[in-house]
DNA sequence: CGAGTTGTGTACGCTAGCGTGCCGACGGGT
DNA sequence: ACCCGTCGGCACGCTAGCGTACACAACTCG
């Protein structure tokens, strides 16, 4: 297990913080596990914890007519959940579920709004990030529409790569379709595909990058649009 | 013309705020006509105003690859343009195009920005917008990707007789397509569905909605959906 | 070792929507 | 009155992806 303040300085939105600020987030957080699978929010939940991945990492997905089911974002040690209670709000939108197991940093969510108004730089941080969901919201959209399943599966690999600073992922074309709202023969002819092309290789639930960057060619752009722009967005002055 | 105050309590996030902030934002705003087609934000230019329709309504659309455009957000009298504003930002991150010819009230960029902080209510109201256009484009992906043109177009109908506040709506199928992200042949197919089925009338374009609550039940969901988020964000106590 | 479960390959016909291109009809301008 | 640009109906073959279903192989557990 690791230690608290290891924890804080690994997640991206909190590292490097101001020490006044760093120690009134420690005083009130707490490391969890999270488990493959699990739900941290349902639709319409009452959200009472703000969360923040360190080495696991969690999908937002949309649920439409009860069936329908299509992942929006995601959120690694790159950013948080409950960005809702950052606006205020503390209804759940979104179908939140562990995609890859590890543990987060938890804060009950009265006591992190309680926060906000007296970390500045955290409070800014989280602004930013707001801004970034939703332009990466936007893309989605356009991305979701427009591009192939093969290419959204080899950005959806990537990202998933990069949040768990991994290039071993343990992941079934069944899930995988779940994510990218399509049939499961969809995925498994699109993974062959890049199987064969030399960029993944998997067997049964385990999906290993053998070739990055031939996977950020297979991809549609929209992977390094959203890189850029979380970039740029963190790093505006 | 119509006048200042006028205007400002006919958006739906300016009107019946406390007078000391209605007075603050009236000596900095203007009235401004917007012209069908007029582009108020390009992609990465910087954000010099921030827009409140009044009668006029404006699409933000994503572009990809110089060629796909696919509309993800609308905005008219219930909302606003410039949301990066509220959150520091003064990039715009999509194309926004005056979709619904009228007149909407402009504020610098700076001045809005330096109005917030000492209007706590119309910042709340921001912050509750934003809250809204978030799960809009959530909620859009899935629609988007899911649900047939014949749907979406009788949803996107909705929205804009919603923002128009009117049931005469001038749209040609070409300029429909490009709102959707399909073929202009495909709006030709919908359209000629909902007119056989009585619910609109269109003519070289102009369009009639003739029947609402017929074209709620045949657009999915996702309208109605729309709307009660609004109302339940914007009634949050 | 055998039985059941899980993950993947594959095949079938089907549909929505694509890209393209053509034609006719309407209507505004000269 | 005419011309010409705009708008919409339609038709062609095509593709991606759907729903479904079956089969086999690889693991798991008893």
């Amino acid at each position: 297990m690791i230690s608290i303040s290891h924890a804080i300085n690994t997640n991206r939105l909190l590292a490097d913080l101001p020490s006044a600020e760093q120690a009134a987030l420690a005083a009130c957080c707490e490391i969890v596990p999270l488990a493959f699978g699990e739900v941290i929010y349902q639709p319409t939940d009452t959200v009472t914890y703000a969360y923040f991945p360190i080495d696991s990492f969690v999908s937002n997905i949309v649920i439409l007519n009860n069936d329908s089911r299509l992942e929006v974002t995601m959120a690694g040690l790159e950013g948080m959940l409950g960005i809702a209670l950052v606006l205020g709000f503390n209804k759940a939108p979104l179908l939140a579920v562990v995609q890859g197991a590890g543990v987060a940093l938890r804060i009950p969510a009265t006591q992190f709004q309680a926060l906000l108004p007296n970390s500045p730089t955290l409070h800014q941080r989280l602004i930013r990030y707001l801004y970034i969901v939703m332009n990466q919201l936007a893309n989605s959209a356009a991305c979701i529409h427009f591009h192939r399943i093969e290419e959204r599966l080899a950005r959806w690999l990537l990202m998933t790569q990069d949040r768990a600073q991994s290039d071993h992922l343990q992941l079934t074309h069944e899930f995988l379709a779940m994510m990218l709202g399509v049939r499961r023969a969809g995925i498994t002819l699109a993974a062959l595909a890049l199987q064969q092309r030399g960029l993944i290789r998997y067997h049964r639930g385990d999906i290993i990058i053998l070739n990055r960057s031939g996977l950020m060619a297979a991809a549609c752009q929209c992977y390094t649009h959203d890189c850029t722009l979380y970039a740029n967005a963190m790093a505006t002055p």
